[in-house]
DNA sequence: ACCTAATAGTTCATTTTTTGAAGTAATGAT
DNA sequence: ATCATTACTTCAAAAAATGAACTATTAGGT
């Protein structure tokens, strides 16, 4: 996309770190709590070991995630928010609060309000 | 990434909406009031009307942008939010919030705070 | 001792996206 | 008649994502 250096804006600043497919839904779940890195393949269906890896790499070089790793067999590695991570929640919710209002407009079917219908806690 | 049927998490539908490259930035863009087809490529540096396209014709199939068309020539289109785009202003915000949040951990140099740092008026 | 299972990746070939450059239709101005 | 402008479209090349297979390590079972 652009350049190298650090955006000047905010928002561009708030996609560089959270481009591409899966990495809001990593957060997502990760705003839930730790989670190991198969934790995470099964609950998010469909990434691949390959892009989730490469999400979290880089969740962590910007400080946002923190990769802690137990020297066990199998190995056992946990990721988790950090501070500035967890400040994410209230982007996540502005998005979600936009994306629940969607339903209204679409007579086909009321989304079923479960409580599962938005997999991290609001507060 | 997931399947074809809106998916029932509201981060999720904005994600579907918003997905890949250039998307929240064009919202970004027409937050600040419509705009034509070549003002966006300009203001936009970067996108190739490819891109642009089809953003676009994702954003007026989901209702966020309307696209009026002059039958003049050389041709004239504007592209504009709808009242549901509108409402994506919160999310950017939060977005920008965070965003501008991070410059005081990086100690390179404080970000200027010019007013043209954010191209999107607040309120 | 041998075999199996489990985790957190990595590697690689295939498919999908994005990019960048070039092309197109229409017509008012020069 | 030629040129310029706009909003795209088309196409080849580059980049990214996917899905499947593979790897190192070692505890546990037989």
């Amino acid at each position: 996309m652009n350049s190298r250096s650090q955006p000047c804006c905010g928002v561009a600043r708030f996609l560089t770190i959270l481009d591409g497919p899966w990495a809001t839904l990593i957060i997502r779940e990760l705003l839930n709590g730790p989670l190991r890195f198969t934790e995470l393949r099964k609950q998010l269906e469909g990434v691949s070991a390959h892009t989730l890896t490469h999400r979290l790499k880089r969740f962590e070089e910007n400080g946002i995630v923190s990769r802690t790793a137990y020297a066990e067999t199998p190995p056992r590695v946990v990721y988790e928010l950090t501070e500035k991570g967890m400040e994410l929640r209230e982007v996540l919710n502005a998005m979600r609060v936009w994306g629940d209002s969607l339903e209204s407009a679409e007579p086909e079917k009321t989304v079923s309000n479960s409580i599962e219908s938005c997999p991290f806690s609001q507060k």
